[in-house]
DNA sequence: TGGTATAACATGGTATTTTGTGGGATTCAA
DNA sequence: TTGAATCCCACAAAATACCATGTTATACCA
């Protein structure tokens, strides 16, 4: 079993006329060690599909419970939106996945989808929209290094 | 099992056509002990690849999580830009691994790749760029001697 | 200390496996 | 019975493991 888990790199994969993709290889090997099937759900913020595993799901129910108050309309809202819209995806023998006509439509994805690494979980973008993204957050970067220290409190 | 775990030394290996790199014994050496990939990804800052253990990137998923909010548009920028761009290179039974065209291309490397021990990490460059970063990096040594003291708190 | 034998390493080429992807066939539910 | 979802098979391309050889560095012995 290995030790650590994270999603990586950025890969292009087509989505065949049913709507079937390959999850990556990579993707797929990780996940195969902890269980056979992925969660995926529209971003909250950004034009693109979010995937993980359940586990990352469990641990942030935990965090809502823990930040907002149990008959707060945050944790109402949060809830929702999140749990609401998510569902499992198992993969079959060869590694696809058949993504929803709903998750495809938010994220803008017609016949290719690009897989987006980004450590615990990971994004799946339409190119156009991935390439916008990618330049924004280049952008923004180059503007402001990103510090780690001490965020939380000045924010 | 070793106490330090320390890239030190500088290296020189060719790259042939297919962009197979043998990775420094002494690097192998260590890596394997712990792991039989290491992980490759664009600096941010420089013109040049790094290459770490998985750990590394471990502990900076955590620290990323600790210091930012689960859905704050920095903790978004940052995971897309180092984890969308990390990938895990495996090296075969004489220790090569094969580096990406998108890796080669940044840093410039065409047939010789310079090795640079950085501690826990190592960064990969062209010959030509880094004659160039060591130029700098010693010019500035020469004007500022560097202190180790309480840099953090003036930053 | 110098010379030789030995082992380790880098590197070139080849064979094998994995992976993505297309197209049916089969099952299940409406 | 029809449409959608799932499974299965097949192929091509690419990634990866394996084998072989010249060279360099290391160890050993006189």
């Amino acid at each position: 079993m290995r030790k650590v888990f994270l999603f990586m790199d950025t890969i292009i994969n087509k989505v065949d006329a049913k709507g079937r993709v390959s999850l990556p290889s990579d993707y797929r090997a990780m996940v195969k060690e902890l269980s056979t099937e992925i969660v995926c759900y529209r971003s909250l913020t950004s034009p693109c599909i979010e995937g993980c595993l359940e586990d990352l799901l469990d641990k942030l129910a935990t965090q809502i419970e823990d930040a907002t108050d149990f008959f707060s309309e945050t944790q109402d809202n949060l809830t929702n939106l999140i749990f609401g819209d998510a569902r499992r995806f198992t993969f079959d023998s060869t590694g696809r996945i058949l993504l929803s006509e709903k998750l495809l439509k938010h994220a803008g994805i017609t016949d290719t989808a690009v897989f987006v690494g980004k450590g615990r979980k990971f994004q799946i973008w339409s190119p156009e929209n991935w390439e916008k993204e990618e330049q924004r957050i280049r952008a923004e970067v180059m503007q402001n290094r990103p510090v780690l220290k001490r965020e939380k409190e000045e924010n």
